[in-house]
DNA sequence: TCCGATATATATCGAACTGATATAGCTATT
DNA sequence: AATAGCTATATCAGTTCGATATATATCGGA
């Protein structure tokens, strides 16, 4: 999926800024199973305009840059729910770099290794509190979006958001149950090869 | 973390080729939670050689094109063993096609999204098989990977695919929990509609 | 009160990476 | 006997990331 995809998605919640559709992949609902920057929504956008599937309104605001609200034209939605229809979707992918290194723990102190599956256990912590769909603490478009007319999450975010939080939780369990279970077989590792 | 210190870091395991890296990549050991295709591999392995990190013994096949079988070199070895000590790893990012057209359930058939979800739950069924330890089926460097001489699996291995199938049992457990409350759902929404 | 940090907002660009393609011979299946 | 798929390396166009530039506003702390 492309990230002119991505914004034609982002823009079914109704209008937003590039800046508001980075907020989605950076802290709002996309957040957890999609990446985009800036660097390639504004091209996006941009290409998008002169497809004539999104248009934009300029807010001249009072002593600030330009403000850009973009919005879907009945071509861009249109255009939109057939790649739904029509993509074949791209095999999930889970990138981590603590994961990788945590794969060297026998070559690295005992003490990196702690602090490395301490670090993924805050991360997880922090996500599956951020996920939680009752959490309506960021204001503003990026998070109104996947909600209908009465503010009400509808049902697939609500799907996906209970996915993504139980795939932290477990992950979290399994950190429980499993961290000094490694850390002391580390240990011995490390005494039998003096 | 750049497809340099990846491909070091797969030669920690022993000799290997380019093409047997990005099966480590694709199939193997790393296959869960790092990617680099060989598009990647190909330059990365000739910067590290110029660079005096790795070595490669060419091996003249018979009736084949040559094979360019790389080995860490103990200044490679030194250079990736600092890199895991003074590196901060980057967030973990997930991606999912799936997950983010899901978000879209109320837009789309029911079947499709019942076919997404059941796809969705598939792959990572097969991925929860795939990533089992005892599993030695795929014979090879690609495999061997990970586990010291005796072919025992090192445990900071067995912690990450521990994580992994952990990780992927929840998903299946959630769908199994969820996906016909959803779909409901989802046909009184539809029929609210009309 | 003033400073620094953070947030809003757009835009651009080099570096990195993916995915596709080319080449070429072998192996397994139908 | 033909076709598809595997081993193996290499290259390249197009996409994307991450950093940087620009300009202003706001908020908390010294």
């Amino acid at each position: 999926m492309d990230v002119r995809t991505l914004c034609l998605g982002a823009l079914m919640g109704g209008e937003a800024t590039g800046y508001e559709i980075r907020k989605m992949f950076e802290d709002g609902t996309f957040s957890h199973f999609q990446i985009a920057s800036l660097g390639s929504i504004y091209p996006a956008l941009t290409k998008l305009t002169q497809d004539g599937l999104v248009t934009f309104v300029e807010h001249e605001q009072e002593n600030r840059p330009d403000k850009k609200i973009y919005h879907l034209t009945p071509e861009g939605r249109r255009t939109f729910l057939r790649t739904l229809l029509q993509t074949r979707p791209a095999e999930d992918r889970y990138r981590s770099d603590i994961l990788f290194m945590l794969t060297f723990a026998e070559e690295m102190p005992i003490e990196l290794t702690e602090a490395l599956i301490d670090e993924f256990a805050a991360r997880h912590q922090m996500m599956s509190l951020q996920i939680d769909p009752e959490n309506t603490d960021k204001a503003g478009s990026a998070s109104t979006y996947g909600r209908d007319e009465d503010g009400k999450p509808n049902p697939g975010c609500c799907f996906v958001a209970g996915l993504g939080q139980a795939m932290c939780d477990a992950t979290l369990k399994f950190i429980k149950e499993n961290k000094q279970g490694l850390l002391e077989e580390l240990r011995k590792f490390k005494a039998d090869k003096t």
